[in-house]
DNA sequence: GGAGAATATATGGAAAATTATGGGTATGCA
DNA sequence: TGCATACCCATAATTTTCCATATATTCTCC
């Protein structure tokens, strides 16, 4: 199973390109992924990637429900403002720029492994967040229930 | 099967003519559509888009109904107003008046990606339904299941 | 163990190809 | 003849591809 872990800090130039992290490429490719999904976060102000690999179980999630159901309608805004980027000789992709304005980047990418995802953030916003979120799991007290069959949340 | 994804906004002109998304050509040619078909939509002032193959899913699920219920009477009168057209070797196609008229659509079409098909909309109808979508999305709190292997809950 | 070579990664710029869009001309049907 | 459709071409803007370089990392042989 690919796994993206770990933080990288990349360079967004002129016209949008910004190179994929080599151990993230390396989890694309171990799940045959020829490029990535991105779509903007639901609750954060960044943006959530995923091999295209994922894209089709959602895409066949939705397709399950009553066609004309709100509930529908609900995730297949996630569709409408999703894109699939391929990744260039050079292991880039050109961010469009409604991700760039909608993450506020200015020259510099953060991405964060997620696992079974990844995150990009702008780097100053990415680290209020990581210290809100830490705070929090002092506080709650975080725990843990491993499962063999995996559960994942996307956000 | 081809994944239409994002949303693109090009221009009608006086013809009637318009730019298919080269992502949702892709998506067509992956799927060996020659042309698309389009139909009004049932719930909204927009047009439903559509390859071939996936036409051939409604139609199989519309016959698999009682013949003489409502319910496919109503669906069939998708049918009975869909068209199928072709793409030009310029990537366009003609949009027919009656189309256009529906949708109330003024030089400028919005493509939107849902997935298995894609709609159509005049620019600022779309951003109004998209923004009571959302509204909506966050009520309801939108959930997906998935269906294949793991279970995915997006909020 | 270490110096240097070879490889991989990140990044910038320029050329080539594709896309979106407008206009024109022929063709056919009523 | 008039209208609508199909076909062809031109162009600007965008996107993709290709090449060059700097930096970092790994390998190898002494």
């Amino acid at each position: 199973m690919a796994v993206f872990l770990s933080t990288f800090e990349n360079k967004v130039d002129r016209k949008g390109r910004v190179s994929i992290p080599a151990s993230f490429r390396g989890a694309l490719e171990q799940e045959k992924s020829t490029g990535i999904i991105l779509y903007p976060s639901f609750k954060h102000a960044c943006i959530e990637g995923n091999g295209d690999e994922r894209i089709q179980e959602i895409v066949n999630s939705i397709d399950a429900l009553d066609v004309f159901s709100d509930e529908a309608e609900n995730l297949q805004t996630i569709l409408a403002d999703a894109r699939q980027l391929a990744i260039d000789s050079d292991g880039r992709i050109i961010l469009p720029s409604e991700f760039i304005e909608y993450a506020q980047l200015d020259g510099v990418a953060t991405f964060v492994g997620l696992g079974k995802g990844f995150q990009i953030w702008e780097p100053k916003t990415f680290t209020e967040h990581r210290a809100k979120n830490r705070e929090r799991a002092r506080k709650q007290g975080a725990t843990l229930r491993i499962v063999s069959s995996d559960k994942t949340v996307v956000t």
